[in-house]
RNA sequence: CGGGGUAUAGCUCAGCCUGGUAGAGCGCCAGCUUUGGGAGCUGGAUGUCGUGGGUUCGAAUCCCUCUGCCCCGACCA
């Protein structure tokens, strides 16, 4: 490509408000531009590492035995309403209206459409397994996108789709759509890990993501550092501790503490440690209001919180007015000594093995120090509810938990009958009879890859992109051919000979000052840069300098294509 | 959805408090000069000051309305 006839808009200035590094690059490189929020459009550059990305990608899944298709992005709404997810789905779902008043939605995944298209298609167990995917725009009408193309409310995906028989065919196609994905991701070039990742109201527990370590994720992840286990920390187990209850030593005391309320003033208060303070959290339960204690320094999984049994799928605090009038008393003096006996008490692991410590006193301005379990306050159940912090032993019995930041780029999950059977796709077994398939599904976020990979990949220049992502791999930049025409020849030349050798290169034919143009080539992030100039031409030698390095070396053209693998 | 900001030239922003001819830098156009790290000089074009209303002799500026956008909390590739 001769950049004077490509469309390159780098710009200085980016808006205050653009705060992660990709979002920043990516608009100050000119790869994207915003049309309103959540919505971008990818200019000639971004595209093109868009594409690379999704040929790599395309190769793999391919690679793996997945088969391509398309699917449409508007999707009718009888066909959600099977699923129950018209409703269900809630406000990311964008519905819209045709011309004749019936209702779509813009498709913001594909299980109802790819297990319709399925149950047509296949029938019988012999066209079994089979695995589709797609390369394709969905929406999800995100409450708050951000970040740029990270958080983007229209975005690219790759999502695929398997059908089997049984359980095992299952298990045996989702193993190998993780290898697959942990191959696109390594050939990409990114650091990542596969993370245990939470399966929801689903069940089962198979899912995984593929998160992209960068400080800026917006998901913590929870790794072992003595082991291979890793997991979303929504997902991560906090062990019981080892250690029994200490037996109480202290007397029950209530004693005043007005107008403090948090764990943290209530332990600066009494001069204790966050540890030792028992936080008590009322949650708005299926019937009537459910306890859950933790320690004073562990925060509450939401996610581990909402698979009780006493709680709805989606748990919610009690709001002032509820707890003022279930227990008589305000928010922050609530505690497990003395509540109401239709308050069920749950209690984290941790949590259960305190003694003597500080808790609310279920009277407004006091709390109770030397309070214990058994002899003062009652437990219903012992639970794992807390959120694992550093340092926590690893649930795989090896190590301690690390806590590090990650985005996640990938997410692969075996869904097992829940759409199949909704929709009743069905296929003939050995025997004639009508199975329901089992299904899985593979989602990769192919334009937050390219965000991801910036994130992981930049200096104050700009971007450092990993070869398979980058618009071209090399970029050859001309000094002043206007003053000599063999330069311009000698670029000319070059140009065309990496061409022939089949290597991606633009050549910067704009005739901008140096300065101008080394800026921009480094800003969007070429990995090898090549300066043809009257200095070097007359040495017989060509300026070289890989964009991760900061010194540039004198080459031959043989010298150069050698380093370029020819 | 709750809380907090913000909206002025193509872009990034000042001006608003204290009402009185619409500003800067970058970019763009023309010309001259310059040519190894985002050049210099000269000249030029560009605005419904987000929308609608109100106060006022007079509103970018004060008041109200609506809308867009951004940031902080619960969702996801």
């Amino acid at each position: 490509m001769r950049l004077s006839q490509f469309h390159l808009a780098t710009v200085k200035e980016v808006p205050a408000d653009a705060e992660i590094a990709s979002h920043r690059l990516m608009l100050r490189a000119g790869m994207i531009r915003k049309l309103a929020a959540g919505l971008y459009t990818w200019s000639p550059l971004g595209l093109r590492v868009l594409r690379k990305v999704e040929a790599v990608v395309r190769e793999e899944m391919n690679r793996a035995g997945a088969i391509e298709m398309l699917m449409p992005s508007v999707q009718p709404k009888e066909l959600w309403e099977e699923t129950g997810r018209w409703q269900k789905f809630g406000g990311q779902l964008l519905k819209i209206k045709d011309r004749k008043e019936q209702e779509f939605c813009y498709g913001p995944t594909h299980e109802e459409v790819i297990t319709d298209f399925a149950r047509n298609e296949l029938k019988s167990y012999k066209q079994l397994p089979v695995n589709f995917y797609q390369i394709q725009t969905k929406f999800r009408d995100e409450i708050r996108p951000r970040f740029g193309v990270m958080r983007a409310r229209e975005f690219l995906m790759k999502d695929a789709y398997s059908f089997h028989l049984d359980p095992a065919s299952l298990a045996a196609t989702y193993d190998v759509m993780y290898q697959a994905y942990s191959r696109i991701f390594t050939r990409l070039g990114l650091t990542f890990r596969a993370v245990q990742a939470d399966t929801g109201a689903i069940g089962g527990n198979a899912s995984h993501e593929f998160q992209v370590l960068a400080d800026s994720g917006e998901d913590a992840i929870a790794f072992s550092d003595q082991s291979d286990y890793a997991a979303n920390i929504e997902k991560a187990e906090a062990l019981a501790p080892t250690h029994p209850r200490p037996a109480p030593t202290a007397p029950l005391e209530r004693v005043d503490t007005p107008r403090v309320r948090t764990v943290e003033e209530v332990a600066t208060h009494l001069g204790v440690p966050p540890g030792r303070v028992l936080k008590t959290i009322l949650v708005r339960g299926k019937e009537g209001l459910v306890a859950l204690c933790l320690r004073g320094d562990h925060d509450i999984n939401d996610v581990k919180a909402s698979k009780l049994a006493e709680l709805p799928d989606e748990s919610v605090l009690a709001s002032e007015e509820e707890i003022l009038a279930a227990t008589g008393t305000r928010p922050g003096f609530i505690g497990p000594v003395g509540l109401p006996a239709s308050i069920p008490v749950i209690v984290d692991r941790s949590a259960a093995v305190m003694a003597d410590f500080v808790c609310g006193g279920n009277r407004n301005d006091t709390h109770y120090v030397g309070a214990n379990w058994d002899r003062d306050a009652y437990i219903a159940r012992v639970e794992d509810l807390r959120q694992v912090t550093a340092g926590d032993p690893s649930p795989d019995g090896k190590g301690q938990l690390r806590i590090a930041r990650g985005i996640e780029v990938g997410h692969v999950f075996q869904l097992g009958q829940k759409y199949a059977e909704a929709l009743k796709a069905t296929v003939l077994d050995d025997q004639g009879k009508p199975q329901v398939m089992y299904m899985g599904c593979y989602g990769i976020g192919v334009s937050r890859i390219v965000a991801a990979a910036i994130e992981q990949r930049h200096d104050d220049a700009g971007v450092i992109w990993p070869e398979p992502m980058a618009p071209w791999r090399v970029a050859v930049c001309v000094i002043n051919p206007k003053n000599a025409p063999d330069i311009a020849q000698a670029a000319e030349s070059l140009y065309n000979r990496l061409n022939e050798l089949g290597v991606e290169t633009v050549l910067d034919d704009r005739g901008l000052r140096p300065g101008a143009m080394f800026a921009d080539m480094e800003l969007i992030g070429i990995p090898h840069r090549v300066v043809v100039s009257e200095r070097g031409l007359a040495a017989g030698t060509l300026e070289y300098r890989a964009r991760h390095e900061s010194q540039s070396s004198q080459v031959t053209q043989e010298q150069l294509l050698a380093l370029l693998g020819h």
